[in-house]
RNA sequence: GGAGGUAUGGUGUAGUGGAUAGCAUCAGGGAUUUCGAAUCCCUGGACCCCGGUUCGAAUCCGGGUACCUCCGCCA
């Protein structure tokens, strides 16, 4: 309730002065009331007893009786020591009127600002089909990326294309060595491939990859496969031009594959940069040079360089090494050219990471705060893991991301088929495959990123209470009413825009929507600029919430007469709901 | 062993110094001839343990316990 508070403030201060209290450190110390029914606002006055000799009830009694009376301030009370002050639910109204809150109005328009933030994020392995385990990575990052650019900021989504590792390495070897045959004889007994995603090349290719893996255990030759895999990654981290392409011909297909699922899903990049880069433009190399120059620079037996970081404070094991034995360069010492790189096009930097990152990301910063490079912020993230225990490829433990969307798009299909049976077969599905996907990645954004999480198919699957289409259900009756007002034959247009009188009284629903629609923005502000995007889809729940209480509690269409004050509610509601759905990738069907 | 994270009703969670701890699910009961029943209302049930700081602690500090992650010249 900043706009209350903005208010507020000026008031409280004058009384608070003129009844003796002395320090300003009282604005801190008005809250959002925990409880809806009491206030919006409340100042706890406690702490102001001892300076002025009186006990807090009588305090908060003293400041409601002499606080200034405005328009914005409905009810002012004092209870058991505390100060509630509750907004007048017209201003409310004039607020949600005179749209100081529609903040849906900065998507799709040009940014309120110059700064350019990129945000990283997923960069996973292109060796397999995308699971549910690397999910929250991509849901997390997509769903920042949207509310930065709903708030109005300048946003760029990066994928980082790791394209020289020991993975893309086996996969490369892989395809060139084995026939369709060999793998399948060399995978007998495991899971086939799912007949779905036949002829889709991160599920095809896997298989040679997880061929390739029992192979490099099992045959006899196994030692020359080794050698073979690790003279091509050597060269690969050389800049061997002739291996990256091999490389690059392995895993492209299989990213074109992960990038296809991540589509379904709503999520976008705007540009890949592969990791090679850096080694083929030599900036890796000049990088190591300037490490070599470093008072922590230290060298190990074998030539093997590294930075003693512990001189700069990291506890634990200190030697952050960036160069082998052989010369060749570290995923870390790429990753820190990579930020210099990217801090030349952007003002803020965010990345998504892993919890097991948390080290290897101390150590870049440490070492760019050594170069003098900024630090980046980063969103960290708890895994994602199944009943059965971790995700793992490897032990076939995994649930692969287009079986989970193929599936909640069926079990979404049977619940509008049976509501529905009027609707056509294409728009049952088109509505499931919306329903589905948006519940998936609602299921893993509303939760706190650094909780752990563990995947379950019901709780994915879930299609009411706190859901996405619980969401997307409201925002679709909204749009029905707007309908069928439409089809009453009312001018919508003219209503919109026509001026209503503000209703003298309101009953609980509305006033709970406007209350609702009045945080809104601050909200937005918090998940955006604390990276923590569940507090923002917290808050869609509730505005859905808020607006099912407004639509039992005011009639918009009645006997084809139009409640004209009603129904622009419902429309800036409504537009609430649509963009603050996309910000959060929850498609906004109008009808399901 | 060291470093980091997490711990809230049966289950999943919100809550970064203020009141009667919010939501969903679950269990039980109820509403609805109405602008859409993927809705709404009622009842039930929780802050890991021990100390400390504070007028006031789920929240901050210290110490336990449990779970997760990391501690590669892998990526």
């Amino acid at each position: 309730m900043q706009m209350l508070r903005e208010i507020l403030e000026p008031l409280l201060d004058e009384v608070l002065k003129s009844i003796g209290v002395t320090n300003a450190h009282w604005r801190s110390m008005l809250v959002r009331s925990r409880e809806h029914d009491q206030g919006d606002l409340s100042l706890p006055c406690f702490p102001f007893a001892k300076e002025l000799g009186k006990s807090p009830i009588e305090i908060a009694q003293q400041i409601a009786e002499s606080l200034e009376a405005h328009f914005a301030i409905g009810e002012v009370n004092a209870v058991a020591g505390y100060l509630n002050i509750k907004a007048n639910p017209t201003w409310l109204a004039q607020q949600v009127m005179d749209d100081a809150i529609r903040i849906g109005d900065a998507f799709g328009k040009k940014p309120a600002n110059n700064t350019h933030i990129l945000i990283e994020h997923t960069s996973a392995n292109p060796n397999g089909p995308f699971h549910v385990g690397r999910a929250r990575n991509a849901i997390l990052g997509d769903t920042l990326v949207r509310l930065h650019r709903l708030f109005g900021n300048n946003v760029r989504a990066e994928y980082y294309v790791d394209d020289m590792g020991k993975q893309v390495g086996v996969l490369a070897w892989a395809l060139k060595h084995l026939s369709k045959e060999e793998v399948e004889q060399t995978l007998v007994g495991r899971e086939p491939i799912n007949e779905k995603w036949q002829g889709k090349a991160d599920h095809e290719r896997v298989r040679w990859y997880q061929a390739a893996q029992a192979i490099r255990q099992e045959r006899s030759d196994k030692e020359d496969i080794e050698a073979e895999i690790g003279r091509m990654v050597h060269a690969s981290e050389h800049g061997d031009e002739e291996v990256l392409q091999a490389f690059q011909d392995a895993y492209q297909p299989v990213l074109d594959g992960m990038l296809e699922t991540l589509k379904r899903l709503g999520i976008d990049f705007n540009t890949f940069t592969k990791e090679s880069m850096f080694v083929t433009n030599g900036d890796v190399s000049k990088l190591m040079e300037k490490f070599k120059t470093f008072e922590i620079h230290g060298t190990a037996d074998n030539g093997a360089e590294f930075l003693d970081l512990g001189a700069r404070g990291l506890k634990g094991k200190t030697e952050f090494f960036f160069r082998r034995g052989d010369g060749s360069s570290l995923y870390a010492t790429r990753d820190i050219a990579y930020h210099i790189w990217k801090w030349n096009q952007c003002d803020q930097l965010i990345n998504v990471l892993g919890e097991d990152h948390k080290l290897q990301a101390k150590q870049v910063g440490m070492t760019l705060t050594e170069l003098g490079e900024k630090i980046p912020d980063v969103l960290f993230y708890s895994f994602i893991k199944l009943p059965e225990g971790k995700m793992s490829t490897r032990k076939g433990n995994v649930v692969y991301m287009d079986d989970l969307l193929e599936e909640a798009q069926a079990q979404a299909a049977a619940v509008v088929g049976e509501i529905h049976p009027d609707y056509s077969p294409e728009m049952v599905s088109e509505i499931a495959e919306a329903a589905g996907t948006s519940a998936v990645r609602f299921n893993i954004i509303k939760v706190s990123p650094d909780k752990g999480f563990t995947f379950r198919w019901e709780e994915a699957l879930a299609f009411e209470g706190g859901s996405a289409p619980f969401i997307m259900y409201s925002h679709a009756r909204a749009c029905s009413i707007a309908r069928k007002c439409a089809a009453a034959g009312i001018d919508l247009g003219a209503a919109v825009d026509s001026s209503s009188e503000l209703p003298s009284s309101m009953p609980k629903g509305m006033v709970e929507l406007l209350r609702t629609m009045c945080v809104h923005q601050d909200v937005l502000s918090k998940a955006v600029n604390d990276r923590r995007p569940h507090l923002f889809a917290n808050q869609l729940l509730q505005l859905a919430t808020s607006f099912n209480a407004f639509y039992r509690d005011c009639m918009i269409l009645q006997d084809g007469e139009l409640n004209v004050f009603n129904f622009q509610l419902s429309e800036l509601a409504r537009n609430l709901m649509r963009t603050s759905m996309q910000g959060l990738g929850i498609v906004p069907v109008e009808q399901m």
